[in-house]
DNA sequence: CGCACCACTCGAACCGGTTCGATGATGGTT
DNA sequence: AACCATCATCGAACCGGTTCGAGTGGTGCG
């Protein structure tokens, strides 16, 4: 069923029934109708591959995702689903392009096909290959997270530094003298991972501002290696007794680690750091953490997309969320 | 950068360039290697949207997943990844659809405005309205999950029926005289959902055939749930000392439970079901389970449904995956 | 009555590829 | 030298939409 086909039928020519269903020209009442009348017969709905070699545009974003072996964390996956919501509202389609590892042949062939109007990149490097990429390509995109030195692409991301700060401030204000990191992978921090670095530092400069002694930890995205992260803790530094952390997927390991070594929290051990806000309400206790507003950031990230696409003039949007840190119950003053 | 200009460029025709790139027919070796040149200069990439319209094909899938609002199980993640991963080997990409509830237009505009060639239904109801739909339009679609009168298309789908009924022989070897099936929640129960239909028939039958007294509830897709839901079994049915669960996302919940009731696993309680091995090795102790290869059924899917879209008269493929019950250590004797 | 204008419709060109039939050059046979 | 097969290439048509400029007929106005 093309559009010729229902011209024919309705006995107008291809370009009136193309205007009677954009609405960009006039139509007397009488064509619509008949116009409608057989479309609603035949269910006629355009060919996607035509209209958008005819108008040049193709209505589909690009959603670059870590590779698929990896397993997705749980902020990751948040926004994916923010990301394919958010893109619904605008009547976009969602194409998900494994890159990183040996998957680049599908960002390739999406960034270079014209296969889609822009691209949304997430786990971004502070000095990330794949934005120059985009640059080159002068694909429209924007980045949640963000890198070194922001250039032409707008992009969201959370303030790791600074809620990090805040959780450093807020154990200190508890009496805690001894605090540790505990953040993602050796891999990411090595490759220049935004959130990893921004929170280190950030942990370190707060903590001797504060006069705190802090240790930092790298720790893999599994349960195994919080488990294990924790034991070491215990063992090098054991005057240690607050943990801050943004490891989400370490939480359960850590969580079996504390009960085994018999430490209570927040009696004995207080826990906090930024966290996906389903994970730290499923802690045992829930979580005292900042919460990554995952849905908001993808809204925000598709919504300065669409405009830059609409837009490409126009300087591009930014948005450093601070969410609170939502008090719960998992840290508390330190015992003597 | 379109073929009409690599074509001027090179001093050819653009079909002499088509044919070069395709080899659908013979170049002479000197013009390939000018045409080649150009394009290595000038970095061409053929217009995925002017290539479908003339292929009539769009080298892309859909799937098709449940709305984003609702938070996705491990398995079904790991469906999503390996799809995506699937696709990658083929050249394929991968268009994210969510359908049900108000989320409809993505698929209509997927499956009617040929969008792509072939469609990939996770979460199937026995009765399913999409399955419908996709027949009516004779688009090419594999299911993952199988209706109850599996009709035109391919599918893939774990014998939960099977599975589950090992998982009561297995108990009923240990000598458990009273056991419960935890299912999935009560919606999908009544929305006809084929996993947790057939997990409750297989479960009563095969406790009847041992003589087992067999309970079954349903439970949301939360550890909230979970908790609630064993702290009600030992309410209700005190005297029960086996589960036997499909629901993952209770998982958290329910060993929270049994800590708190003061349960140690295998020694007061035996666990066991069909769950996705990350998450069975994941709980404390591992537990004893049938795996969800969701990964090889994501391979298989995709196979059967590029074999269908290459040759739409064949007829369908399917797989019934019967994996085997990993022995962990969540299950064990019933105390006398 | 004639003219300008408006509302509506049509045909043709275009987007950027693929594919088919035709054509010209080349070389080998008889 | 005439003929035929083969190979490489070209031009044109097509996929199914959108968009532009050019009619066409009817109306209001001077």
């Amino acid at each position: 069923m093309n559009i010729g086909e229902i011209a024919r039928r309705a006995g107008v020519s291809r370009s009136t029934v193309s205007y009677a269903l954009s609405g960009k020209r006039p139509v007397s009442a009488t064509t619509a109708q008949r116009i409608n009348d057989v479309i609603a017969e035949l269910g006629y709905r355009p060919n996607a591959s035509a209209r958008a070699l005819a108008e040049g545009r193709t209505r589909t974003l690009s959603l670059v995702i870590p590779p698929a072996s990896r397993r997705l964390t749980d902020v990751q996956l948040s926004f994916v689903a923010g990301v394919v919501e958010a893109a619904a509202t605008h009547d976009l389609d969602v194409l998900l392009s494994p890159s990183g590892g040996d998957h680049d042949r599908s960002f390739e062939r999406v960034v270079t096909g014209r296969r889609v109007d822009g691209v949304i990149l997430m786990e971004i490097l502070l000095d990330d290959p794949r934005v120059a990429r985009l640059e080159q390509e002068s694909l429209p995109f924007v980045t949640i997270g963000h890198v070194e030195r922001p250039g032409t692409a707008p992009w969201v991301d959370v303030d790791y530094a600074e809620l990090i700060t805040r959780c450093v401030h807020h154990l200190a204000d508890l009496g805690h003298r001894d605090v540790v990191l505990i953040n993602r992978s050796d891999e990411l921090v090595a490759a220049g991972y935004g959130p990893a670095l921004r929170s280190s530092s950030g942990f370190l400069t707060a903590a001797e501002q504060r006069g705190l002694t802090a240790h930092t930890v790298c720790c893999a995205d599994e349960p195994a290696a919080g488990l294990a992260c924790f034991e070491e803790i215990r063992r090098r530094w054991p005057e240690v007794t607050a943990a801050v952390t943004i490891n989400e997927a370490a939480l359960p390991g850590l969580q079996r680690a504390l009960r085994h070594a018999g430490l209570d929290v927040p009696r004995d051990f207080s826990i906090t750091g930024v966290i996906a806000s389903r994970l730290a309400e499923g802690f045992h206790p829930p979580l005292t953490a900042a919460d990554v507003p995952a849905g908001d950031m993808a809204q925000l990230a598709v919504d300065f997309l669409v405009e830059q696409i609409a837009n490409p003039g126009a300087a591009p949007r930014n948005a450093l969320l601070q969410p609170a840190i939502a008090l719960r119950s998992s840290t508390g003053a330190r015992r003597h």
